[in-house]
DNA sequence: AATGAATGAGCTTTCATTCAT
DNA sequence: GATGAATGAAAGCTCATTCAT
């Protein structure tokens, strides 16, 4: 017994790949489903929401791994660890991102999708939560500088994974995993290293001149 | 006499910043313009060729951003210029994101934008160049620390603050420029410290376990 | 056990109320009743069938209102009396009035139960046939003119009342109890004066010119 | 060359009287009109506006009576003008409040509805102005009773007009000229002579009781 | 060049009704 | 009797584009 919600959904992401949401209506999406236009309706409050759940079933995976990232705190390298963390992001959005600002692009499913995610309590904070977590645990264990602030570290890492991201597939970069890992390792050696010269000990020297 | 091509090009440009592409209408153009409807037919192949001329314009512009910082090396303190320097990038960004998003909607727009980009050698790496040149040149005079590599580091900040500029707009965040102030000074100062401990040589430290 | 055909009638006569008929569905019906939408077709042969129900059980309690005004016949003032009258005449069609409108929405469901009136010998003029024997007894008893038609004074207060009640209810007056009697008493008031001049003796003046 | 808002206007006119509200379709009145169901959106906002504007022309002719009314001061009787009224009222709504109804049987074209009499400050209170303004200049005159609210008064009759008017389309009464001037006469003899006793001052006797 | 009325295909959404369980 | 997933035929409305003037 095949369950019809699930169809549905599958056949939306297939279609928002090949097509882009622009042009998706709701007939080709009950067609590429083998359904009925009006059972749409049925599992979903309108096309915004299915879209929505489409968006939110990608990025469970990604959500999964940022949630379970506590448990890796003083395990491995920090280096190892953020890289996967990194990666594991930008591969989650990868596909996502285009389909998200595509919302964006249309005024009326941009105030759905906000009222949606309100009602569900969701948000990019949210996701980040564990993240910040690991790092403010990795900090205590002296594995990172008492210097640094958790919340706006993870936020670092976040938006320059979710933006390469976008950006890679904006500019349709060539997107080959030993690339993306490469330039991901560059991000992190980074923010791991810092750019004030070495003396520094978290205060920011002035120009001598 | 007015050119009425431009005007058209001009509202727009206008109501694809405040409207976005999808819900935007040639009635609405016609009308924000001051024209008739037929009008643009007579300038414009079809909507699309209109669209796609304001797009462009737009991504001319965008590469002019971060021409000057090479000019700011020596001066004031890093931090500071690097603040500007996001905040620059942020406020160019937080308006033209409604029209980035169409081209993530428009999979036709999408592609003879990149054409173009590829034919005048446009594209990010290009207006970030200067970004890096900066970072090189304050590498050069010790005024930032030597592991960096500054086009990983230029990278950093531009995709930071891209991201940020699109998370603010497209969540309906509060965007007063106190707000975007602290937060990007949040930023620059996680960047700045490094994440790695203090004892740190650039190298990363494995946990002790 | 609960009958569950009554409950689908009595959930359906709220929701006509509440929401008028054009947009009540058999959804919304299932869900008011507490059962499964597919049910509603065991008890009824379709919706109309179920509405019809409804319709005819308002259409039975009408004609009661004004059973009871004969008994009055002699005490209080005569305005008192009407007042009363009126005001019960108001408040009973209020709650009504979307059902009313209802049959004017749907010609078949219009044609149906001036048929099941006519069978059943109802209607508005039995309704006021309270009404015009308590007139007429107060006519016998000298505390109303002589000069009246007690059937057409009975029609007056009647028509006066539920087009009251109308327009309050469809113009979305506020409908305080202070307020609808304040206006009803106006009425009652204009009706028991008449409009002729003081020196009247029913029989009207010609302009003097 | 045919104004096509004419022809539309006229078309659902028609087709509101053979098939009432609740089954007419944009396409239908389109159709009937001969033109495209899209240049209805471009004559109205939306259907709701086109049916309200076919209500408008129909009650412009009883409106222009009421406004002009006024000029009838002091002339014929006052009997004669008022059942004038009367029956304009009534014939000018007889075939227009089922469809007013049928609005307000549905929830969304009510609310619609309001919102178009709240923009265009219409409303019956507009209407029976002039009715109130005559009113008090045949009372300034002696005509009238000195002991009536003009107000109050003429909403009387205007409640009583329309509302015989829905009452005999709802209970498809005979409707014959001769049969509506006879129920009029009887009213506004009602309302003239008044219903307390000949020896009346205006002031409402006691039951002797 | 300039207008704006007119087109018509196509969109999302609604909803009475059916039917396998 | 009772369920609720599934249907599919409309419904109201949108909008890029055309064309007579």
């Amino acid at each position: 017994m095949p369950d019809n919600r699930e169809i549905i959904i599958e056949a939306t992401q297939r279609l928002l790949q090949s097509h882009g949401l622009a042009r998706l209506t709701t007939r080709d999406i009950a067609r590429g489903a083998g359904v009925a236009e009006g059972l749409i309706y049925h599992h979903f409050k309108d096309k915004a929401e299915l879209i929505f759940e489409v968006v939110l079933e990608r990025v469970r995976n990604t959500k999964d791994v940022l949630q379970n990232l506590p448990l890796q705190v003083g395990t491995n390298t920090i280096k190892e660890n953020l890289e996967e963390v990194l990666h594991t992001i930008y591969r989650g959005h990868y596909e996502i991102v285009p389909i998200i600002c595509s919302m964006f692009a249309d005024r009326r499913l941009h105030i759905r999708m906000l009222e949606i995610m309100k009602e569900r309590n969701l948000g990019s904070q949210k996701a980040i939560e564990g993240l910040t977590v690991y790092l403010a645990a990795e900090q205590r264990l002296g594995r990172l500088s008492g210097n640094i602030n958790p919340q706006a570290a993870a936020n670092c890492l976040w938006l320059i994974s979710i933006q390469s991201a976008m950006n890679d597939n904006l500019m349709e970069n060539a997107v080959n995993d030993t690339d993306v890992r490469r330039q991901i390792s560059d991000y992190v050696q980074t923010l791991m290293a810092g750019m004030a010269p070495s003396d520094k000990t978290g205060k920011i020297k002035k120009a001598k001149k």
